[in-house]
RNA sequence: CGGGGUGUAGCUUAGUCUGGUAGAGCGCCUGGUUUGGGACCAGGAGGUCGUAGGUUCGAAUCCUAUCGCCCCGACCA
C-alpha cells in the first residue's frame, strides 16, 4: 500500500493551456507526466505505474504467444541502417548522436543514431546466431524507448519524439510458418488491448517504409485520432483510409465503347479540373482524365485518375519505388511537353515516353468511359479520349482515395469512416530486411533459404494515453482496472483519527490480499479537496473512512464508473473489500 | 518545411490596439476560524513581461531578428 503523503502526486484544478485533448489535459491534471519540451515527457510517479502496468500486460501476453524477451541498444552505429534497405527514407526521422564536446567537431557522416525501431539490429543480430532450420521459428521482442525526430509531435504522448514502444520481430523457414506466426501475434494483440480495457479494431493498413507483404493496424476509435479508417459492418472489412479499397467498378463492367474521333480543343488558362467543370467547357470531373506525375527514385512516372478523384500517396508504395514525391514543373515540361493543367497520357502525345518509369491508372478511369484530358500542349484538352483506344497505360491499380458511402466490395453495402488513433501494427516483412542483411539458414536437406520475417510494434506510451481518451468523464480519468496505477483509493477524511487510520490499513491490507494495489489518501486536505482528486485521478474503487461515518458504524464503497455510494457496516469491512476485489478484478 | 496562433509568477490569465515603469484568481508560506464534494478571514513571499537588438526622455506595449510552444498539412506506434 502507499500512503498519498508519502508519493508525488501533483494535480491541478486547471489544465496547462498548450493541451486540447481531454486524454492531454487529464494526463497532466492528475499528475501523471510533465512536459519537458515538444514530444518530450516526464513520468511522474503515478503515470510511471500505469505505463509499467500496461507493460506487463504486454509482457504477460507476447511470453504467452511465445514470443522471447530481450533488450537492444538505443544507440545504433549508423552502419546498420546504411547497410539496410530503408535508409534513405528512415534517416529523416532519426536523431543523430553526436558528442557534446565544444572542441573540434567531426566533420564526416553521423557514428551513431538513436534507434527509431530495431529492424536494422535484430537482423544482422539473428543472421549470426542463427544458421540452422531447427533454430526456427523465433520471436523476439523487447519494450523500450524509442527515439523518432517527429516533424510534429502532437497531443502528449499520442505522437511523442521519444516513446515506450513494445516492439518484436519473427523469424520463420517459410512464408506458411511465418503467418502462424503473424497470427499468433495478432490474436496476442487482440488480448493484449483487451485486457487494457481498451476497445480496438484490427484494420488491414498500408506498409509504408517498413515495408513487407501485408498488415494490420490496431485503432482505438477516437475524433483526435490521425488515422481515417473505412469499413463495413455487414461484411466485417475494414481497412486504414491509405490501404481501404470499394467496390466502385462492377465485376461485369465493361468498358464503354469510343464516342468519336479525338478531338483537340483549346482551353486557355484553364489549369485546374474545377476550371474545366466550369462553364464554358462544362465537363463534369468525373467526366475528365486526372494526369499527375511523381518522381520515383528519381525517375517521372504517371498517375491516371478520375478528375473527380484524389490520389492516396501510400498507395504508391506498391509501385516499388524506395521514395515518392510529386515532380515539379520543371521536371514534367521536357518529359510531357506542357506545364501541369493540360496534361494527358493519350498515345502520342506524350513528348519524352521513355524517360517515363510508367503510367499508371486507377481502376476507376474505367468509369469515365469516354472523357476529357490535356493535351501535353500547353492550353489545349482533348475530348472523345476513350478509356480503351486512346491511353497509353502500362499498369493498372488502386490509387484513388476511398469516400465514405462508397459499395463494400463483397456486401456492397456503403462503406463508413471514422478517426482512430493507431496503437498497434503487424506486418509481415516477408524476406526484405534478411536478403539485405543475409540472414539465411540451412534446411535438413542442406539448402540455404532467407529467413521470413514479421515485425510487430505496440506504442505502449501511446496506448496509455489513447486508455485515458477513451476512459474519461467530466471529472476526471475511469481507469479500467488492470491498467490503473492503483486500483482501490481509501480515501481517510479524518486521518489524525486513530481509528480511522486503522481501518485504513485494515481494509488495505484485505485489498492487498485479494490482489490489489492500494493508494491511501491521508492528506490533511478538506474533503472536497480529496472527492475532487479521486474522481480526477480515477482509481476504479473507491473506499471513504470518515468520523461522520465510524460513528455509525459504516464506511463507503463506491465505483469510479458508477453514480451510487454503498454503506457498509465496519464489522464487514475485510469481506466486502475481497469480494469487490476478487470480482472486479474477474469482470476486468 | 508551408499555413495559422501564442509566449506576462508554479498554473490560469488581465494589461499590448492608444508607450508612463506590472494586476488578479488558483497554488505556496504564517496565523486564526473551519471540516462529507476544489472553505473563509488577515498577513506574506514570488515576475530580467521568452531572448537579443532597435526607436523613444521613457517599452510588457511600437519595429527588427531569433528561440520555444500550440493548432492545421506531409510522417508514424
Amino acid at each position: 500500500m502507499k500512503y498519498w503523503s508519502q508519493t508525488f502526486i501533483p494535480t491541478l484544478k486547471e489544465s496547462p493551456s498548450d493541451a486540447e485533448i481531454a486524454s492531454h489535459k487529464l494526463l497532466l491534471r492528475a499528475g501523471l507526466v510533465r512536459k519537458l519540451g515538444g514530444g518530450l515527457y516526464t513520468f511522474m510517479p503515478a503515470g510511471l505505474r500505469v505505463l509499467r502496468k500496461i507493460s506487463e500486460l504486454c509482457r504477460e501476453e507476447m511470453d504467452r504467444a511465445g514470443a522471447i524477451e530481450l533488450a537492444m541498444p538505443f544507440i545504433h552505429p549508423v552502419e546498420n541502417w546504411q547497410d539496410g534497405p530503408r535508409w534513405a527514407a528512415a534517416r529523416e526521422i532519426m536523431y543523430r548522436v553526436d558528442h557534446a564536446g565544444a572542441g573540434k567537431g567531426r566533420s564526416r557522416e553521423p557514428e551513431f543514431v538513436l534507434g527509431p525501431t530495431h529492424e536494422e539490429v535484430i537482423t544482422p543480430l539473428v543472421k549470426s546466431e542463427i544458421t540452422s532450420y531447427r533454430d526456427l521459428p523465433k520471436n523476439f521482442y523487447q519494450i523500450g524507448t524509442k527515439f523518432r525526430n517527429e516533424i510534429r509531435p502532437r497531443y502528449g504522448l499520442m505522437r511523442a519524439r521519444e516513446f515506450v514502444m513494445k516492439d518484436a520481430y519473427s523469424f520463420d523457414a517459410t512464408d506458411e510458418s511465418a503467418v502462424v506466426s503473424y497470427n499468433k501475434m495478432k490474436a496476442a494483440y487482440l488480448a493484449f488491448f483487451a485486457r487494457c480495457g481498451l476497445k480496438t479494431i484490427a484494420v488491414e493498413a498500408d506498409t509504408g517504409v517498413m515495408g513487407g507483404s501485408f498488415s494490420h493496424e490496431f485503432m482505438v476509435p477516437a475524433p483526435v485520432g490521425d488515422d481515417d479508417i473505412v469499413y463495413c459492418d455487414e461484411s466485417g472489412y475494414s481497412a486504414n483510409r491509405e490501404k481501404a479499397t470499394s467496390g466502385l467498378v462492377p465485376k461485369d463492367f465493361t468498358d464503354a465503347a469510343p464516342a468519336g474521333a479525338l478531338e483537340e480543343f483549346a482551353t486557355p488558362g484553364v489549369v485546374t479540373i474545377a476550371a474545366l467543370a466550369a462553364a464554358p467547357y462544362s465537363v463534369a470531373a468525373d467526366k475528365q482524365f486526372k494526369t499527375l506525375v511523381y518522381m520515383g527514385d528519381g525517375k517521372p512516372f504517371l498517375v491516371i485518375l478520375r478528375g473527380c478523384d484524389e490520389l492516396e500517396e501510400a498507395k504508391l508504395g506498391a509501385l516499388g519505388f524506395q521514395l515518392c514525391r510529386p515532380a515539379t514543373a520543371e521536371e514534367i515540361e521536357p518529359v510531357l511537353g506542357a506545364k501541369p493543367g493540360s496534361l494527358g497520357a493519350v498515345k502520342g502525345t506524350i513528348k519524352n515516353f521513355a524517360a517515363l518509369a510508367g503510367v499508371f491508372a486507377d481502376h476507376a478511369i474505367h468509369l469515365v468511359g469516354n472523357g476529357t484530358t490535356g493535351a501535353n500542349k500547353d492550353g489545349f484538352h482533348l475530348r472523345n479520349v476513350n478509356v480503351v483506344r486512346d491511353l497509353q497505360i502500362t499498369q493498372w491499380g488502386d490509387f484513388r482515395t476511398v469516400r465514405a458511402g462508397e459499395p463494400d466490395v463483397k456486401s456492397g453495402h456503403p462503406l463508413k469512416m471514422a478517426r482512430a488513433i493507431e496503437v498497434g501494427h503487424v506486418f509481415k516483412l516477408g524476406t526484405k530486411y534478411s536478403e539485405k542483411f543475409g540472414a539465411v539458414y540451412t534446411d535438413d536437406q542442406k539448402q540455404s533459404h532467407l529467413m521470413v520475417m514479421g515485425c510487430y510494434g505496440i506504442g505502449i506510451s501511446r496506448t496509455l494515453q489513447a486508455v485515458v481518451e477513451q476512459s474519461n468523464d467530466a471529472d476526471g480519468i475511469v481507469w479500467p482496472w488492470h491498467v490503473a496505477p492503483w486500483q482501490v483509493l481509501i480515501v481517510n477524511l479524518d486521518p489524525q483519527d486513530a481509528a480511522a487510520a486503522e481501518l485504513c490499513k485494515k481494509m488495505a491490507l484485505a485489498a492487498e490480499a485479494a490482489g490489489a494495489d492500494v493508494l491511501i489518501d491521508d492528506r490533511a486536505e478538506r474533503p472536497g479537496v480529496k472527492f475532487k482528486d479521486a474522481d480526477l485521478i480515477g482509481l476504479p474503487l473507491r473506499l471513504t473512512v470518515g468520523g461522520r461515518g465510524l460513528k455509525e458504524g459504516i464506511f463507503e464503497l463506491k465505483w469510479r464508473n458508477a453514480k451510487e455510494v454503498t454503506k457498509v457496516p465496519v464489522a464487514d469491512a475485510e469481506g466486502v473489500v475481497t469480494q469487490a476485489v476478487r470480482d472486479a478484478a474477474s469482470k476486468a
